[in-house]
DNA sequence: TGTACATCAGTGAACGCGCGTTCACTGATGTAC
DNA sequence: TGTACATCAGTGAACGCGCGTTCACTGATGTAC
């Protein structure tokens, strides 16, 4: 039930995509808007699932490996799964509103997966972050509070700020080389993102010891 | 010349946006892929003088003011031009293929608008980057060399490299931003944005004394 | 085992809409004498 | 100054297309007796 392929995202297409003729998915959902929510959804999950396997394919000893595993995949999915990528965080759908309380615990699945990894890490004390992010802006402290509550997501403030970072820092590198603008500057786009996802956790405070 | 407004980018919108009609624009343009190019070209100049101003703002003597003023431009164009940032960083458009001799150049200008203020900042021993960013992958190092000589930027591989690096961040916070996904996290993203910004920029070498 | 009927996934035709593009045109402005 | 003509920016009608959505339908599958 992917949208695979490029983008184009039109129920009558989707339908082509799935052998049927374009009524037929009025059958399962009520309108297109139904149905982008339900692809919305299956890319969020879909994602975060992909990330959570990544980092327990590395041994619970070995933070560094479990965040940079994660961190990899992250990559990994959205040149794999470019049309579901550009879903959830491409150009928003001109007159599409997604059903925040649908989405938002969705898209939290992502920053748990990754936030987990971050929190083994500084743990076990592999990661040990710059002093400002155990003090930051009380306006933030604030929204992450109610995230973590409402999301019952139950660690430390620091860790969900880290996690927040980290994700932007990534995505930032992600969504450049998708939609073609880093490979006409670096060239080598995955070398890129490995030594750069590197040099990111290394100034985050990851100490690098054991590979 | 500008569509602002959301997006719904279409030739016969732009047209109405302008009080013609839509074969008017055939005057001007071949095609509608001939206008979204001339768009796209318009909106890389735009941010590009935006942030050449908003760096030259600030005195030559006090390099960190003038890097983060440029950081800020960024963001603020970004807000306020919603359609052309999406236009340019969004979701490519299906079916249309942007002409890169033209567009890489456009592009480029952007880089070297925040370049100039690193290498002042540099230059001036503000800016001290940590050592990866002068030994980085020869892979990468290959192509910046390129891109240095192709557009005839005279700037050390090493600012290019932490430009792009430094862009990339700044680009992930926006986008992110822009499409939503930060607000529901972090709440007040313009502090966010601003907080972040200094992160990375001290993270990145920066002395912040004068203020 | 065989007939009668209900269920329901999927079809095909049709709708109104906005799109990119073409084409013959209008009508204002500028130039020639 | 006045008439005749050329230029050219912009219009309005029309085209074929893909879209989201509706509706009456078909035909396979399952249940009742």
């Amino acid at each position: 039930m992917a949208a695979q392929g490029a983008a184009a995202l039109s129920l009558r297409a989707i339908a082509r995509d799935m052998g049927m003729t374009a009524p037929a998915l009025y059958r399962y959902f009520q309108s297109r808007d139904d149905l982008v929510t339900a692809l919305i959804l299956d890319a969020f999950n879909a994602l975060a699932d992909t990330l959570e396997a990544a980092r327990d394919t590395q041994p619970e000893d070995n933070p560094a490996a479990r965040l940079l595993a994660t961190l990899n995949a992250y990559r990994d999915w959205a040149l794999a799964h470019p049309a579901d990528f550009t879903l959830i965080f491409g150009t928003p759908i001109p007159g599409y509103e997604a059903p925040r309380e649908l989405t938002i615990p969705a898209a939290v699945r992502n920053y748990v997966a990754l936030g987990t990894a971050i929190a083994g890490a500084m743990q076990r004390g592999v990661l040990v972050p710059p002093s400002e992010y155990s003090q930051f802006p009380p306006s933030i402290q604030a929204a992450l509070e109610s995230l973590r509550v409402d999301n019952h997501y139950d660690v430390p403030l620091s860790v969900l700020y880290l996690t927040v970072v980290i994700l932007t820092q990534m995505h930032g590198l992600v969504t450049l080389e998708l939609f073609g603008h880093t490979g006409p500057a670096v060239g080598d786009t995955a070398e890129f993102y490995r030594f750069e996802m590197g040099n990111m956790l290394r100034r985050m405070g990851l100490q690098m010891g054991n590979h």
